[in-house]
DNA sequence: CTGAAAGCGCTAACAC
DNA sequence: GTGTTAGCGCTTTCAG
């Protein structure tokens, strides 16, 4: 059996009490006391049980991210940027994948009894809508990410993505290029980053006096490298001319740019390329891809110290915020003039 | 407060025993006792405590996957292997990472309060090598994964790296490459990824009379895509002449076989280039990416297993096992003939 | 400033 | 087949 609180306090001549408090920074310690129960603490290699102070405190000390997928890389870099900033107060991160279900697996997850061992959740909406929102209404201190629900009844953490998209087909029109591909549209939808992402990408045509073509929005379900890849060779094989695409991920950026290459075209001279997320990657395919920044690490630090708070202010709860990153154009050989 | 077994007790008009009982599947209660409690469950929307049952039962239901960094796309699909096995099985997955730090916080972390949450550890050993394999004598069940460690206290799931390499190099020389680059050494390493990736090269070349030429041996200290291109660009300047590169991992050969684009030579023609690990990125690369395929979900799948076997074996505890998986190529254009 | 007692929600023994 | 009891290791309340 392992070191218990009552080991400590018998080695050091005090009650288990005292041993708790001092475990627990409470102030009013006499220094010396304090002195001999860290001795002991340290003699006997005593570790508190994690379970026991849960079950008591109700605090965990933990909280939970939920993403889609880890093997995406947008997602594997937010929940180290998550790690890391939760570490830095104190916190530990359980990560829970949802896989591509449908919304009640999503919500399963959601309210699964592993969510009993955190204090709190960080949610990447993926299926769930605006519609949903009222089902998001629960106990347990909640922040959102992604662009799936708006004014739902907690924190929202996400980027401007209507600003990001605008950002980035304005760079491909100073460039002179005239027929820009929308890369990963969603068919009808308005909230959600495919319909906000495409939202500005009308408004950047609309500024520039360019005339709006359908045929140039491509609709692509996920946006893996592969389903990037396979658009681009529908778009290819129909013949309508193009000079840039402003993928509204990066894993469709590269799959397309692999494809539009492999078809003897040039990027960026051909084609130039624009993507979203800023992945590592990005710096180091063949060419180097120009991207939308979506200040992860802020997205990561701001969610984190919203729900932190959250989980501080207890049943009162806090009024719901939104937080909207600034995003930045990073500009690489994929849109070279 | 949230609802307890006494809760359901009363409603289904048992004790708790026997709701505790229902829950865990005791095989022994009338089928009438057994709907109404389930029932009450049901109405009452009742989640069983995980802490306080850990804390009674000594069992968490929970494993820890204690890996460098998810940022490296090998170890985030690395995680999602292991979680897919492990949710199979019933069991949770904590994510730990380790950070490319020093032993002492390597170590800090295997032995870290958090590991008190689990049943058992598995535990791709990054810092640690041979001389420390006594430290992880340790009481809670434990599988090692990765290859720094040999021999050691318990079970260790891997690849066949050497000959990994071996089929690798051997596939460089059917092709006629006779100057051949091992990319991503590491000088004096023996055990460890690098090391028997290095002596599965030589063998390769000994077997085919190619002298080894210790110029075509790039050290590399970490395996990322910067350090990939680094290291490529330092050998161009050096001006050996190469016309082929086993990379010890796909994130060095991106890195290298894009500045060797770069740089106007072409792949496979003039270079041609085979990496490690089979990540996703390898299927879309420009060209995609030959590479030795390591089984991971093979390796996922036995290091999980073989913890759980551990976990029930007790403080009895199970000899220690090795599993190697046999490594595949998998072709692809940047070494078509 | 420190101690004693209670009990978080659950499961393991052992009654019945 | 089902109920009773005890206690996992800790924090909380309340005395002193």
């Amino acid at each position: 059996m392992s070191i218990t609180l009552h080991d400590v306090a018998k080695l050091a001549g005090v009650s288990i009490k005292t041993v708790s408090n001092v475990i627990n920074d409470y102030p009013h310690i006499r220094p010396a006391t304090r002195t001999r129960v860290l001795e002991a603490i340290d003699t006997l290699g005593y570790r508190p049980n994690l379970q026991a102070r849960g079950l008591r405190s109700g605090r965990t000390g933990a909280i939970s991210l939920i993403i889609p997928d880890l093997r995406n890389a947008y997602f594997a870099e937010l929940a180290d940027a998550v790690m890391t900033s939760a570490h830095e107060r104190g916190l530990y991160v359980l990560i829970e994948q949802m896989g591509s279900g449908d919304k009640a697996s999503e919500l399963a997850v959601l309210l699964g009894p592993r969510m009993q061992m955190v204090d709190g959740i960080l949610y990447s909406v993926l299926e769930l809508g605006q519609e949903d929102a009222h089902l998001l209404d629960i106990p347990t201190p909640l922040v959102l990410l992604g662009d799936r629900i708006f004014d739902g009844p907690t924190d929202h953490v996400t980027m401007q993505n209507a600003a990001g998209s605008r950002i980035a087909t304005e760079h491909l029109l100073s460039l002179g290029r005239r027929n820009i591909v929308a890369l990963g549209a969603h068919e009808n939808e308005v909230i959600g980053s495919a319909g906000l992402r495409l939202s500005g990408y009308r408004e950047a045509l609309d500024a520039a006096g360019v005339p709006f073509r359908p045929e140039l929005v491509v609709n692509v379900g996920t946006w893996h490298r592969l389903d990037g890849a396979q658009a681009m060779r529908a778009l290819l094989a129909s013949g309508v001319p193009f000079d840039g695409v402003v993928a509204f991920n990066d894993a469709l950026a590269l799959g397309a740019m692999r494809v539009v290459q492999e078809a003897g075209l040039s990027v960026p001279r051909d084609v130039a390329f624009i993507g979203f997320d800023d992945i590592d990657e990005t710096r180091y395919s063949l060419p180097t891809l120009t991207t939308i920044d979506p200040r992860q690490a802020e997205i990561a630090d701001v969610a984190v110290g919203w729900l932190l708070e959250r989980i501080a202010a207890g049943p009162a709860g806090i009024a719901p915020r939104e937080h909207l990153t600034t995003p930045r154009l990073v500009q690489r050989e994929s849109t070279l003039p």
